[in-house]
DNA sequence: TCCAATGTACCGTCCAGACGGTATAGTAAA
DNA sequence: TTTACTATACCGTCTGGACGGTACATTGGA
């Protein structure tokens, strides 16, 4: 991915979040990128491929995230769950970061962009459940993580930064007390 | 709500539902309401009007569902958040029901329409934790609704019938784990 | 009882602006 | 000269919305 195009994708993840997904238009981006529609378009050959760019560019960013949180977990039941606990905690993760729009603007723009989202998702919780004595559990972290998610993107009910941070060591530690059988 | 309105609503809901917000038109409305646009605009004054109409909707079904759940739950603890849960896998709830579609159709044609949804969802959070003995578990229930919510609006990872019921029977278990002070 | 006036519900047409996308010319570096 | 990239001009379509008109029901006075 060029500089440009990572430009590009910036911005339109910016207006995403700080205009609204409707705002989000070929003209917009080139003005917030600091170039013309002519030149987004040469990067993009479309709208539908920005988006799917930006889609990436999320998808990318999580799994990196997922993955350095798990290194960082010690070893044992559970591992994946808290690493993704961690990643939705994470300032740079889709709740907190800009990066989070994409997905709003490929539900918006064209239902079918999700798909590589929708996979992403699949591996996650699967990973999750992977390594969970009780599966059930595992999915209920992932669902409230995307509870989480859900909240900002939507701008409902916004944490504080204390309630942030004692939610997410609520959540570990109801993963934690799985462990040994409830 | 004269049955017109309410007839241009629903119309509203099933195009977010069956083709996305992005056909969310005036134009389709009217057809799918079997009317003119001429028709929608007397009703609604403007596009903003209708997704206000929409939310309002929603925000009535819910406030109605809850309201059922929570006469129909014994008293004691966590008596609001066990409703929450039930509203949340009412197949008349916004998860699963056409309703569900206002909450996307206010955040794409304008943000500002959200502030009602907010309101209401701060309401409902407010009354889980205000009969919960952990306010923190009561609102990880909360987000763990948002998040089977998010997963059907934006199409990613879907329970089947089966997987759902489990479910709604962990999460009301995990409810009840929490009165009796872990 | 007739009829004019008023209000309600809705239709069809039209328009200005926005938007996605194309075509093309230009520029600067390698 | 080619390549990578940018800018401008333009087109067709879609969409929100304005508007004038129509059909019908209601009302109220002569």
């Amino acid at each position: 991915m060029s500089v440009t195009r990572t430009k590009i994708v910036d911005a339109a993840m910016v207006i995403v979040r700080d205009q609204g997904v409707s705002r989000l238009t070929l003209d917009e981006a080139a003005k917030r990128a600091g170039m013309s529609k002519g030149g987004v378009l040469y990067h993009f050959k479309s709208k539908d491929e920005l988006v799917r760019g930006m889609v990436q560019r999320m998808l990318e960013q999580c799994d990196a995230l997922l993955q350095n949180h798990y290194a960082a977990e010690p070893e044992g039941a559970y591992r994946w769950s808290r690493a993704l606990v961690r990643m939705a905690f994470d300032p740079e993760g889709p709740p907190d970061h800009k990066i989070g729009g994409a997905l709003l603007a490929a539900v918006t723009v064209n239902p079918d962009l999700v798909a590589p989202i929708q996979a992403a998702y699949d591996s996650w919780t699967a990973r999750a459940v992977s390594d969970s004595p009780d599966p059930l559990r595992a999915k209920l972290v992932c669902m409230a993580m995307d509870g989480y998610y859900f909240q900002r993107l939507m701008g409902i009910s916004l944490f504080n930064e204390r309630q942030r941070d004692q939610m997410k060591e609520f959540v570990l530690n109801m993963i934690d007390a799985g462990k040994s059988g409830e």
